[in-house]
DNA sequence: GACGAATATGCGTATATGGTTATTCTTGCA
DNA sequence: TGCAAGAATAACCATATACGCATATTCGTC
């Protein structure tokens, strides 16, 4: 089955939410649960408006889920598959580096 | 494990180059197998020269491998992981879309 | 309603990148 | 060597986007 240009356009927008370092950081923090925007924000190191910028992008893109607790908002990885993305592309990076310090999302 | 701003930008490269339609129509084409640049042109709507350069970003990335065959380059899938990974996407996409056109890479 | 904390948005800037056109490099062959 | 086919590169333009700074919005509390 062959994807049209459009469809095509639709995976690598999926693609192109994992594909900044910023928002892969937030991804990394979320891992082991949810997490207030304040809470992200203290453990990256980049701005609040930027962290709720990237935030924005990863939710439209149906990575992460949002739930408002009072004024606080937490987010939380939506679905399973992107850890796996992750870790296979992890995996990937250490077969082709080979020797040099292991990689593991 | 926690990956470091430069280790995330790694992995935000690979991404990186899975995140354009023209790349993963490229890497759609060679799902049946290996074929000749020009080959990869005919099957595309885009010019020599743009195939060229985004053959070349795949196979910077480690998705694509080339092999010269008299005046031709003869480029395949690198590594099983880019099917499955494209596979994981569009099984994402076709859940959230829920009911409209399944979309399989 | 006013204030403050938490989050989101607007705007400007610098940079990155996809695409086109023209050109160059490479290889096989007459 | 000269030529032609196949592929890669260069120069350029247009667009997208990450980030910083400032401001706006939302919500709970007094």
């Amino acid at each position: 089955m062959k994807l049209d240009l459009q469809q095509l356009d639709r995976v690598a927008s999926l693609f192109r939410a994992f594909a900044e370092s910023t928002r892969l950081a937030i991804i990394q923090e979320l891992k082991s649960g949810e997490l207030s925007v304040s809470e992200i924000v203290a453990r990256l190191s980049t701005s609040q408006a930027n962290t709720s910028k990237q935030l924005k992008i990863l939710h439209e893109a149906g990575i992460l889920t949002r739930r408002k607790q009072g004024t606080q908002v937490i987010y939380q990885v939506a679905d399973p598959m992107v850890l796996e993305l992750c870790a296979i592309v992890c995996d990937k990076l250490n077969r082709d580096a080979a020797k040099p310090a292991q990689i593991n999302f």
